[in-house]
DNA sequence: TTGTAATTACGAAATTCTTCGTATATATTT
DNA sequence: AAATATATACGAAGAATTTCGTAATTACAA
């Protein structure tokens, strides 16, 4: 269940403009690179047949959605890159994300929160 | 200079333990999984090709270190997630970073430390 | 209904990544 | 010095990913 380079690209599409036929999404992927029709298709139909991607097929021009939640594929992308980047160490992980760019005060208060709660437990 | 997967398992035991011969090296991924000694040596000339590693040619049998730190090579890895994976939001990121498994205790003080610095500035 | 356009299905080429066998060179041991 | 062990170099097979051409199918228009 680890989507590839390109199969992140098109989950990211169905993600943020919700359900699409393969017209539409190779529509959106070319204002990014160019692809060609046919090679969206046959990903697309990969990605369904893996399971990454549902697909209703009632109407002519099949319509393809997401099969996971973001949260499920950010979580187990982290993980992965925890163990093989940051050799397990979280609170790297987390300098790293944080350290590049500067936090905004309302993001920082929202982790000290979420830290609290954290303690608490 | 993106490294992959098997790239990486390599990158991590250099930066683990330092500069190493092809043999050391291998014998310390054989004990994660099992590798050919050729598969290793292979691999760390193509790194040393791709500027991932350089080699110290000097003895017969050479040594190998990474070219590049810990850090830049995070860095560049998690700017590259946040892109395909959180579509930009980081602190969508941390948040996941945090809340997916739980840390330690250590972990959270580390942080709240590290959110009081930030504070300050 | 015949032709045109759009869609899916299928297969395979092209590319990248991973693995290792064999050849060659260099040292070590007897 | 000959035999043995260990290292690097080279090339290529195998596997996974990405790309797309062509054929078959379905709708639409003339």
């Amino acid at each position: 269940m680890k989507p590839t380079e390109s199969e992140l690209e098109i989950l990211q599409l169905l993600w943020e403009h919700g359900p699409m036929t393969v017209r539409a999404l190779n529509d959106q992927l070319n204002k990014q690179r160019r692809v060609g029709y046919t090679t969206s298709l046959k990903m697309m139909q990969i990605m369904t047949e893996k399971g990454l991607l549902t697909r209703d097929t009632e109407l002519r021009s099949h319509i393809y959605a997401p099969a996971l939640q973001p949260d499920d594929v950010q979580s187990n992308i982290l993980d992965h890159i925890l163990k093989t980047v940051f050799m397990g160490d979280r609170s790297k992980l987390v300098l790293q994300a944080l350290g590049n760019q500067n936090a905004t005060p309302d993001e920082l208060s929202e982790l000290k929160a979420l830290i609290q709660k954290m303690e608490e437990k």
